[in-house]
RNA sequence: GCGAUCGUAGCUCAGCUGGUUAGAGCAUCGGUUUGUGGUACCGAGGGUCGCGGGUUCAAGUCCCGUCGGUCGCCCCA
């Protein structure tokens, strides 16, 4: 329990944003609504919480977002509830279960809060946003090329920087060629065991593939010399890497191989991929994302293969320039108290006309216009009287076009 | 879960080897001045020094704990 306090304390790991920071992240959500349009992926809206068992079954159980990251909870009627923790187990959840299989194929994108109870640090919150992109029902080679394009592009947009982000690419092959290069990895592994480092001789037995991309520089020899899929791959899997590579090709994005880049799980096929940067210190994922044409089967759903991709909102946020604030049209400024209501009926007759407007006719009279000037509007409009003499005025750059027109001016300030 | 580091006013910070009623700039509010694209001066409000305990005649300052921020490990978006 949290001791009592004077001003309550926001959650560890949440965050509230103004200013920049709000524009910022306002800027990567509006960017990726645009492409997403052009790219023909529909909005879709899927719930926060869902039964635990939807993250739990679809994650597996022993990954550590399930066993120790989730927030979990029973609501009221007793049920086991669950924040959700990523997107993709929400949307097949929902493919299933509000009949939207019958729209099959379908692309479809959405974002929001997710939620993973872990330290906070750079690029990493309790509370963090998400943008998720999802084809499903389609089992082709084009459809990975459609949602990788629609990434790239969406970087693009945003304006990294070149060579800011790139995309790391690999294939995991169809379950015979990943389970043919896990025997062979394993085999590889558990003859040089002795020189692995503590954590990848643990992840021996559960799952040697995540070795490939361990972190210890004592594992690095062992990893270097480890098979590489491409030994293992069936026929039909290397086409359907080769569509991708072409397609993609095609397309105009640019991609790196990482033959090490895996996914743990084995309901993923084919295609993995990350795209990276190194500019965000520890947290470099940008967008990750692959193919899961295993997950909605298991363990007992229809057959539906699926591509689909997750990015941190608050990650492009921290990347990209900061967007041009918004920037206020005209200040209009009552500088005695009996011209406030003309101040009124100007600022709503402007309001009306569609500007940006803000009103300043409180405080001291006198410091009002410097009030208007720190609002660093394009425009003020200032009513005072000057040796007792009505003065209307108006001020700055650019007035003609959004200017109110003067005889509209004189009437409305004139507002009894 | 582990490690490092930091918490003083709304913000940015100062506060010496512990020593009177804890300071500055900015911001806010008020007064005078100026009189139209960030005037100048004066004044006010605002802090149980993150919280709890300990050492001491005396703690913002030293010690322990705790909560929080930041960064890293792990993991991930």
């Amino acid at each position: 329990m949290p001791p009592p306090m004077t001003t309550p304390q926001p959650v560890r790991g949440t965050q509230s944003l103004i200013g920049e920071d709000a524009d910022r992240f306002h800027a990567v959500i509006a960017a990726f609504d645009r492409v997403r349009a052009r790219f023909g992926f529909r909005r879709v809206e899927v719930p926060v919480l869902e039964h635990t068992a939807v993250f739990a079954r679809t994650m597996g159980e022993t990954t550590d977002v399930v066993s120790k990251e989730m927030y979990t909870f029973e609501d009221k009627g007793e049920e086991s509830v669950t924040l959700r923790p990523e997107f993709t187990a929400g949307m097949c959840r929902a493919y299933l279960s509000e009949g939207w299989q019958q729209l099959a194929p379908l692309k479809l994108a959405t974002h929001g809060p997710t939620f993973r109870y872990e330290r906070p640090q750079k690029g990493r919150f309790r509370q963090f946003h998400q943008l998720d992109a999802e084809v499903i029902g389609a089992a082709e080679a084009p459809a990975d090329v459609e949602l990788l394009s629609f990434a790239d592009q969406l970087l693009k947009e945003l304006e990294l920087g070149i060579g800011a982000a790139v995309l790391k690419l690999n294939t995991l092959g169809d379950p015979e060629t990943r389970a043919a290069w896990r025997d062979a990895l394993f085999e590889h592994f558990s003859s040089r065991a002795s020189d692995l480092s503590e954590d990848s001789r643990a992840r021996l037995t559960r799952n040697p593939l995540q070795i490939l991309d361990s972190k210890a520089h004592s594992d690095w020899p062992v990893v270097d010399s480890a098979p590489v899929i491409d030994d293992f791959l069936t026929p039909e899997a290397a086409d359907f890497f080769a569509q991708v590579t072409d397609g993609l090709s095609a397309a105009g994005v640019r991609w790196e191989r990482a033959p090490r880049l895996v996914r743990g799980l084995d309901y993923y096929r084919h295609t993995a991929f990350e795209f990276i940067t190194d500019t965000l210190g520890a947290q470099g994922t940008v967008i990750a994302g692959g193919r899961y044409d295993g997950l909605v089967e298991s363990p007992r759903g229809p057959h539906t293969p699926a591509v689909g991709w997750a990015a941190g909102i608050e990650r492009l946020a921290m990347m990209i320039d900061a967007p041009q604030p918004e920037r206020l049209e005209v200040a209009v400024v009552a500088e005695s108290q009996e011209l406030r209501e003309g101040a009124i009926a100007v600022t709503a007759a402007l309001r009306r006309a569609g500007m940006t407007c803000e009103l300043v006719i409180s405080g001291n009279p006198r410091k009002r216009f410097d009030k208007a000037v720190k609002l660093n509007p394009t425009q003020i409009y200032s009513l005072s009287y000057r040796g007792g003499v009505l003065n209307k005025s108006q001020r700055g750059a650019g007035a003609q076009k959004t200017d109110l027109d003067r005889r509209e001016f004189d009437r409305r300030s004139s507002y009894q």
